[in-house]
DNA sequence: ACCTGAACACCGTTCAAGT
DNA sequence: ACCTGAACACCGTTCAAGT
């Protein structure tokens, strides 16, 4: 006679068994099912096999868990996205962009850490800052001021996190409206109301949304930009 | 001999006492001083001095009463930020960016609710809808094709609700970092190791942030791209 | 030093009533 | 038809132990 399948008795852990890294491993794979948003402690436990409190030995806060795993995250980040260098400026710049969209789209769990959460430490944040350095200066042999790279790559660096949230965003939001009834079934374009509109999309366009399209839109439209900043004649 | 603050007791309520409107109402009055994040049903229960179970009347779902929250934001927002017309078209859409911007800066309620939970109803679509076809209408009167004027709005649109997003995250993260022992105190720059970066940022600019200039240059970059597109010789 | 369950205050939500 | 408290399953976190 079954009992409601009694609290699962699990034994006691061994002192070393546990450690950090284990831990961290563990929440990032539960994310990868759960997502970060869904990650909770008492989840990780039972993931771990281990009692929930075990885990605030090591982390006095879920936030310290999480940010441990943002240092994780961004490190391997870092290793898979660096700044590489094409024979063009330009081509460097567009391939980094596309590379680190690429990267966020393909790893949510990075995106939600990195972009969305964004509490880096201080040695991520000096990582990041030699990033933008080998950057910047790649830019200024091309002949730019340190002004001028400083800001072309400052817009890149917000057009791709900017394009890459919404997008994220888009898609969490879109993972719920499973049981919404109303809610977003799909954009309504009325051909009466809004002409042009229908027209536009009826090419394939996508409303406001971050797709491909607008994504390298966007990136032209800064390429360019800095293109006839270093040389006005074309 | 007091004892512990008794539940409060309050008075049972009338029957007509409570409609969805006040709801609706007292939760944006809450959410103004909690925030969206920190908005729950107890809570709002006790501010409008009714049961927590009285609201599930009106709203069966705590996600029925915010989607009904973001249609109340989007009305009076498309009626704070209209798309006026100015005498060129250059002007039209940068007033339209900047006046859109602003109003989601000064409304932190309104960025979480429209932009980052984003459910919109099928009739607010329709409303942003009829926004963004006069936009395009516009455009069509200044020259531009309809994919060139689409491409053009989406473009705007997007760079308009990327700064924001990525701002409203920035500045959701830093109130959280009061507690934040070694987190983000503030971005360590190094003249030694970096010192392009610390050039260019000792002349007031700021890193990756999302601010005031780095959403002008990317607004410059899709005029200007815009601009050539319609008149090739300037 | 490390691992643990009981316990607390909170949350969203359901249910079976009260009026 | 509307309003209600008790109750449930969940969460993050603390505490006083166990080994």
């Amino acid at each position: 006679m079954p009992k409601r399948a009694a609290p699962a008795k699990r034994q006691r852990r061994e002192r070393g068994s546990l450690n950090p890294e284990d831990i961290i491993q563990g929440a990032f794979e539960l994310a990868e099912v759960v997502s970060i948003d869904g990650l909770s402690m008492p989840m990780l436990g039972r993931h771990l096999d281990v009692g929930v409190t075990s885990i605030y030995w090591y982390f006095r806060k879920k936030d310290d868990l999480l940010n441990a795993m943002t240092d994780r995250a961004l490190s391997r980040y870092a290793f898979a996205a660096p700044f590489v260098e094409a024979d063009h400026w330009r081509e460097t710049l567009r391939n980094h962009a596309r590379t680190m969209r690429e990267t966020f789209l393909g790893n949510p769990i990075l995106a939600d850490l990195i972009l969305i959460r964004s509490a880096l430490s201080r040695d991520a944040a000096r990582q990041g800052a030699q990033g933008i350095e080998r950057a910047i200066a790649t830019l200024v042999k091309a002949g730019f001021t340190v002004d001028a790279a400083f800001d072309l790559y400052s817009a890149i660096n917000l057009h791709v996190r900017g394009s890459v949230v919404l997008q994220r965003l888009y898609d969490k939001n879109k993972e719920i409206e499973a049981g919404a009834s109303a809610y977003y079934d799909d954009i309504t374009i009325e051909p009466e109301t809004t002409p042009l509109l229908a027209e536009a999309m009826a090419k394939g366009r996508r409303s406001g949304a971050p797709d491909d399209h607008n994504f390298e839109y966007g990136l032209d439209c800064i390429l360019d930009h800095a293109g006839r900043l270093l040389d006005p004649g074309n």
